[in-house]
DNA sequence: ATTTAGTGTATTGTCAGGCGATACGCTTGC
DNA sequence: GCAAGCGTATCGCCTGACAATACACTAAAT
């Protein structure tokens, strides 16, 4: 737990507790560097933007890559104009999500739960500042992204983030909100530290969340926490509809009580 | 290219070319074969069981966890009884999934394929003796393991594998085919190499494949190729049903045309 | 045509820093 | 109660990762 907040902050690791921790490998964080210098590309990189994305020298980055390449994490692109993620990382991906005993137990009731709905249901994993989609059942109209494993958005502005929220200690809460970089999505996304926090103090009154056109325009979704040991918030179940053909109100009936109970058979304790 | 066979191979890396490759780095090596310790791992690992499934001695997996953790890679267990993948490998996932341009040209698609079909509906990429799944789009009832993303089945016996094979030169099926560990799936598996040939090239004949009860018993799948640069095969879309609603003939006649005009759709050249 | 900036790759001596043996404090289950 | 297992901490040695440098090649720009 300790650990995690370098974790949560998603990009920039090795600092001076490089000189601090005596079994913390450098070689190691140089090379997880490599790997997430694509973490905000959009095309192919080249060694050279692999080396000042990762914050490595031209010689560290040829040999990181080189070792990753005949590993099979990273592969030349197909018209070999750069460097791209390889399939070996998918292999990790599944240990991931297999091993994971939340998944493990999620996957056949939000499987359930997308049977009754017939509207798009997502599992969401807590993880700080963000919520990361960990599964993904999508209804008849998708766009690209949001089919993808791994996608995250924030625990701000999110209806699972904002159940997940519900179930924190208001200190906690405001930790959080506050360490967000609140950019907005649209124009009605919420970045004021204080409706945010009402509509968290919402949440825990009705036992679920409802948002409006938060991270997307003409989309409402309803949010509900999913606790683990202790009852702590560990991940969050959300259903998202169509403004075009549901009322936020008709579309929280319909679909909360649902939701409730499969987040209720998915929770510990 | 040529680097692709030790990471084919899938599990196994670090030989006497550390020795001969001088770029090649090994710590990095290890590193990767602490996270590949849990490929086959059906439980949390503890530091010994890691240490003993990475071939690498108790202070080196010492070493290398606690540099992992820190970064989020590796977690402890809900419980704390052992150590399981950390969440933030699927940042990675998401770099793959999202920087592939085959997957960003077949996932609208295919979900497209899907709403037309109704039947589950998978995008997997050929990568040797197995073929990975990188995109599912399930339909009503799913078992928990079939629907996780990096999944993947040998080339030899699934729908997908032999409308990849199909594409190929003899001598490159030969190869994949003997090279494969041929453990059969059910009873109806294809194990024999001469059987499979003869799959192969009925597969060449009409165009995609048909695969009854391949891997799973009561299933039939239809495979069609997609292909890259120099209409090499990449990929392939599988399209599954149920023997209990389908007989294999009305279900290909019904699906083979969508499904190859899906493969069309994606397919370069 | 010739330059220039950009690719990716190959080589090498030096010395940081990763290595692994060993010891410790804890929990768990005979 | 002991023993076996867990994860953690320490530390001197010497390997092997490091960074500087050079090179072959391509593609724009002069």
């Amino acid at each position: 737990m300790r650990n995690t907040l370098r974790a949560e902050s998603g990009v920039r690791y090795l600092s001076e507790e490089q000189r601090a921790d005596p079994l913390f490998t450098n070689s190691i964080a140089r090379a997880m560097q490599v790997l997430a210098a694509f973490h905000h590309a959009d095309h192919p990189l080249s060694l050279a933007e692999i080396a000042t994305r990762a914050g490595v020298d031209r010689s560290a980055a040829q040999r990181i890559v080189h070792t990753l390449r005949t590993m099979g994490y990273i592969t030349r692109d197909a018209e070999d104009r750069g460097f791209l993620p390889g399939i070996r990382i998918l292999d990790h991906t599944l240990d991931y999500l297999r091993l994971n005993p939340l998944i493990q137990r999620a996957t056949p009731v939000i499987l359930e739960l997308r049977r009754n709905v017939r509207e798009r249901v997502d599992l969401s994993l807590f993880d700080g500042q963000r919520v990361v989609y960990a599964a993904r059942m999508q209804s008849k109209r998708e766009t690209f992204y949001a089919t993808l494993v791994g996608h995250s958005v924030p625990t701000f502005c999110s209806s699972g983030g904002w159940a997940i929220l519900a179930r924190l200690e208001d200190e906690a809460v405001r930790a959080i909100v506050d360490a967000s970089n609140r950019q907005p999505f649209t124009p009605r996304t919420l970045t004021d530290p204080e409706e945010i926090m009402a509509e968290v103090e919402a949440t825990r009154a009705r036992g679920y969340s409802i948002a409006v056109e938060q991270i997307l325009l003409g989309e409402v979704a309803i949010g509900v926490a999913v606790t683990g040991p202790q009852g702590r918030p560990v991940a969050a179940i959300h259903v998202a509809g169509s403004l075009a053909e549901w009322t936020a109100e008709d579309f929280s009936t319909r679909v909360a009580p649902l939701a409730l109970e499969a987040a209720r058979a998915i929770s510990q304790i």
